[in-house]
DNA sequence: GCGACAG
DNA sequence: ATCTTGTCGC
């Protein structure tokens, strides 16, 4: 894995450069950060950082020039404090024309930048060719957040032929880097390598793993699923339960393919379960039709919606 | 106004 | 992901 960036620090540098009486926008900010998609990230920073009295975090504003919620969700004191250095309004909008502002050159380094180069190794590396030998375990992964910024991360392990549960593993630790669409790796793996070491440790090693999270179908084709693959050297399947990138053609089909840039990188299944479908893609180390086929048969009791590892991942990581 | 985003 | 009451369906 990379050295995570902190993000908090990051943003916080870049709020003392705003000069008095100017702001930025969330998609500035998050454009400068590396990807305009963090923008909701900026957003939530704003409201929900740790504050303090001199921090100007009352100088980021929506594109828009609304002023976008203020700390605890308060929008009152944003403006007294914005009207108070001078920034100019139109009604109760920013003028962004005359006090919107961007730092000059290019003095900030890019968090996210450096991240896309490890997504970029992932997706060199992952293999999309035949699963090879035996698949005796199959395992299901999932995190659930119990208290913010509390991660805990469940493995269930069961016979591939019965699915009868043979192992359960839980394992919480704190979580720093936020959720960002396109960079869940980054916020879960950590705890997922944590808990594959354990497995390890116990010499339990499945055969083939289910992600909650995608795999390729991912906007750099590094989704989690192919993350954790490559870096333990295992099967992955990923799975979605919306959808991230690409598109799926209409129509009643139970399996639709996900296009995305002229090429297929996952599956829509629908189940007889449920109108919505979810979305399944390679991880790591097999074609997109064994993980087709292997969704299918780990979800042959028809129980639930999802695949019976991802289910019972997600409902034991939530004790 | 809408699109528009895994967990 | 989490926050939350009743409600619908098997």
């Amino acid at each position: 894995m990379v050295e995570l960036p902190d993000l908090a620090v990051w943003i916080r540098h870049l709020l003392r450069q705003i000069p008095m009486g100017k702001v930025m926008t969330y998609g500035q900010v998050a454009r400068l950060m590396g990807n305009i998609t963090a923008a909701r990230y900026i957003g939530e920073y704003a409201r929900r950082h740790d504050h303090t009295n001199e921090c100007p975090c009352h100088r980021l504003v929506r594109q828009t020039g609304e002023l976008g919620l203020y700390v605890s969700g308060e929008t009152r004191e944003k403006e007294t404090r914005l009207r108070a250095e001078g920034v100019i309004f139109k009604g109760d909008h920013v003028d962004l024309k005359q006090s919107g502002w961007q730092p000059d050159g290019d003095l900030f380094n890019s968090p996210l930048t450096e991240l896309h180069e490890y997504q970029e190794s992932i997706c060199r590396a992952v293999k999309t060719s035949p699963l090879t030998g035996p698949i005796k375990l199959i395992a299901g992964v999932d995190l659930a957040y119990p208290k913010k910024g509390i991660g805990q991360a469940a493995c269930v392990i069961l016979n591939a032929r019965t699915l009868k549960v043979e192992h359960e593993l839980i394992q919480r630790s704190s979580i720093s880097f936020p959720y960002i669409s396109g960079y869940l790796a980054f916020r879960e793996l950590p705890l997922l390598l944590s808990i594959w070491e354990e497995l390890v440790r116990q010499n339990i090693e499945p055969d083939l793993i289910f992600v909650d999270g995608n795999g390729q179908l991912h906007p750099r084709k590094a989704g989690i699923a192919s993350c954790l693959g490559v870096e333990i050297n295992k099967p992955t399947i990923g799975i979605g339960k919306s959808l991230l990138c690409g598109s799926v053609p209409k129509g009643d089909e139970t399996e639709r393919p996900v296009l995305f840039q002229n090429e297929t990188i996952g599956m829509a299944i629908t189940s007889r379960r449920s109108q919505k479908p979810y979305y399944v893609s390679v991880g790591h180390r097999l074609t997109l039709a064994e993980a087709v086929d292997w969704t299918h048969r780990a979800g042959k009791q028809k129980k639930h919606r999802l695949p019976e590892p991802i289910f019972l991942a997600d409902r034991l990581s939530r004790q």
